[in-house]
DNA sequence: AACTCCAATCGTAATAATTACTATTTAAGA
DNA sequence: TCTTAAATAGTAATTATTACGATTGGAGTT
């Protein structure tokens, strides 16, 4: 949970860029944008649905689904998790990489300035030109971890 | 086009594996690694399909995404390309990372000893232990470039 | 080489995420 | 308040991927 006063900057900046791109500022996506920047846990498509569902009981996927696609190309939102059945969205503007759990699919943010500043190599310069980077490390988190070693230790060798 | 020599031995590196494993060692098997090997574009399954099926005319999709899976988790494949609506595939094991045109959706090849060694900071050990690194650069590639560029002079100042 | 057996394949159906359609509603400017 | 085009809700369509059940064939045995 994000603090209040940083998520509702987020959604007044967002009634701005509606403003100024002369888009609606509908209640709908208000709300959905509040929801994803109140999180810090890179929600999917049908949990942001399930949660904004409570406040606004009327939203349909389609509107979830559009409106997340509207904030993603604003630059308000992006769009991470590699190669999973389900796409995951981030309202961290910030410029910051993750640590994704392969096995509960956790995603937690990370910050580094050695990776940002990363020299692009020769080889890429000559494919074209590099706009952006995204980095993933992969691995099991803390929470995973434990449960394998109580379901370890319970088919071990203690009669 | 990767050279045949090349392709033959992770072909038969895979047979071996085959035998180790227990797993049969099928002609549909051999063919769409034997495809995926000789390929540098990461393609998709269904590209992966379309081809084989010029010389295994019978091959089903089930058999190519079921195949894919089998080499993935052997770690004779891995899978690329994040967040995208397919899947794509590469048959290159030595540690590389990829450039990523956002227009075409290429997928090219890039080599970084800096990038492999990169130390994990302190927050992202904190979170859990790291298996892996992906390392995605995103831009336009050539290609796309010039054709934008052509696009623009035509609906340019020319008389 | 013929025999056996179970894993693998084929053709097709099912699933699940995402996108599209259309009648209805509503934000926002006059 | 009135007007209007953009946005929404409810539902249907699309698309990548996975599952199913009958049939085939790889590979070990005789
Ligand atoms: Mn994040
Ligand atoms: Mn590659
Ligand atoms: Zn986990
Ligand atoms: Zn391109």
């Amino acid at each position: 949970m994000r603090p209040k006063q940083q998520v509702e900057k987020r959604v007044a900046d967002f009634l701005e860029i509606c403003r100024r791109q002369g888009v609606k500022a509908t209640h709908q996506r208000t709300e959905i944008l509040r929801e994803l920047a109140g999180s810090e846990e890179h929600p999917d498509a049908e949990t942001i649905l399930t949660r904004v569902r409570q406040r606004v009981p009327t939203i349909s996927v389609d509107t979830i689904y559009r409106t997340l696609r509207l904030l993603e190309d604003s630059g308000v939102i992006a769009r991470v998790g590699s190669m999973r059945d389900r796409a995951r969205f981030d309202a961290n503007t910030d410029r910051h990489h993750h640590f994704v759990c392969t096995e509960c699919e956790m995603i937690g943010d990370f910050y580094s300035d050695a990776m940002d500043q990363f020299p692009v190599p020769q080889e890429v310069s000559e494919m074209g030109s590099v706009e952006g980077v995204y980095v993933e490390l992969r691995g099991i988190c803390r929470k995973c971890k434990q449960k394998a070693m109580k379901t370890e230790g319970r088919t071990g060798e203690k009669p």
